[in-house]
DNA sequence: CGCCGCTTTGAGTCCATTCAATTCCGGTGG
DNA sequence: CCACCGGAATTGAATGGACTCAAAGCGGCG
């Protein structure tokens, strides 16, 4: 875990985010005076619920989890790739963070002072207008999650999931899970046990699974199963 | 469902939101003057999932029902009562509404067209502020939500919803539905027939229903019940 | 008083989970 | 190169919780 400085190329990658695409030069450069890069390992607890939300993450490198649990349970709330941002909105209402956050794999993280982030958004009306884009683009995310998840079957779930996440070849859909299965089963709201038997029930729909590579024939057909919500699928 | 002038008094009510105020007299006159109050009756469409989000909707008066349907299904994903506003994320990113809404009782809707809130948006600092903290308390509401239905049981759901909407007398607490039962359900995520049976069950815990008014004379054993998230729980 | 819609209750079914055991797979060391 | 180990994933059997369907209460309102 160690803190290290920014180099030119990650700058210009955070750059790139749409967060930071119209904000000002001299408020950018603000902000990354005052965040650090860290390095951490796999399994790292970044973020535990219910602690006071002090910095803006970003996720240069690497793979990170939020999660929350509750009495023994635990459930996984969203997985986070490079390059984005998270834990947004407790940042912006100086509150406690509602979920934790752990490394999947060795990370980079950029984390930016909450009250940098607050300030710049005061002074930037530009940047004041990214932010609130990504906050409803993210509520929308969870809308969404909580719509599949009180409407849809654990299979439906699934085969969503496989559409959004796969890539497509012609007819075929190719999908690499890029973590273990029982955090995907967390996701989607089931068990490991049952995650299993809705890949051995999709077999039907020409659906193959070889380890963390699952390949489907016919998409269309997942797609009927999942057809559900499909009005509001459109990001 | 007539359109109606705005009565000095319905402004204040409006201007007395958080969402509205620290916006400036100018930009919120500019507001009002693009705005229309309309009275529609019980029952009433006023969103329709999919469709764009022409309108930021303030309920002035009476009581409006959010909710999804996908094929046949219907889940309620909330209630909103005087002075709230609804759908400001779509609003803010021009996108289409994810979720419907119609009115449960005669109500008074005030209308402000998207446009407008984000041209005052742009130019007013204060407001933008406002706007994001109005966002984020929604977003986090979602998220709590999502936990909730992926980490508890029904009955636990149900306890956690009479302890948030109940008021307490001394050791007593009292809650008020003030809608079917069935939306009660639809929303806590289970059928009128579990949640009867969840009523039912709370009998242990010294609850007792009579119709739509639920009472409990010892509400720290609904805590224990709900006492999951508990950490989470502090907006 | 009687109707109609909401709510409750009952019985049966189904689906997801739990618990337990086995198989699969990647990595390690002999 | 192969045998072995441990965690992950799958499979099976049994349980249980929530749902469906159907019927009976209950309550408000004309």
């Amino acid at each position: 875990m160690e803190v290290a400085l920014l180099r030119t190329d990650d700058i210009q990658t955070v750059r790139s985010l749409p967060l930071f695409a119209e904000i000002s030069e001299s408020h950018f450069g603000a902000l990354m005076r005052a965040a650090f890069l860290q390095r951490f390992p796999a399994q790292t607890l970044l973020i535990h619920e219910g602690d006071q939300a002090d910095f803006l993450h970003v996720i240069v490198e690497g793979m990170v989890e939020m999660f929350s649990n509750s009495d023994g349970e635990e459930t996984t709330i969203g997985f986070l790739e490079p390059v984005s941002t998270f834990i947004l909105a407790a940042v912006l209402v100086e509150k406690v963070y509602l979920q934790s956050a752990r490394t999947l794999g060795p990370s980079r993280i950029l984390m930016i002072p909450a009250q940098a982030i607050r300030d710049v958004f005061a002074r930037d009306p530009a940047f004041a207008g990214s932010v609130v884009r990504e906050l409803a683009e993210r509520y929308r995310d969870v809308v969404r999650q909580l719509k599949s998840q009180k409407m849809r079957s654990g299979l439906e779930r699934l085969a969503a999931w496989m559409l959004e996440r796969g890539i497509r070849r012609g007819e075929t859909l190719e999908v690499h899970i890029p973590f273990e299965k029982a955090k995907l089963a967390s996701f989607l709201g089931m068990t490991r046990e049952s995650l299993s038997r809705s890949f051995a029930a999709l077999a039907d729909h020409d659906v193959m699974v070889r380890g963390r590579v699952i390949t489907c024939n016919r998409s269309d057909a997942l797609a009927r199963l999942a057809r559900t919500l499909g009005s509001s699928d459109s990001s």
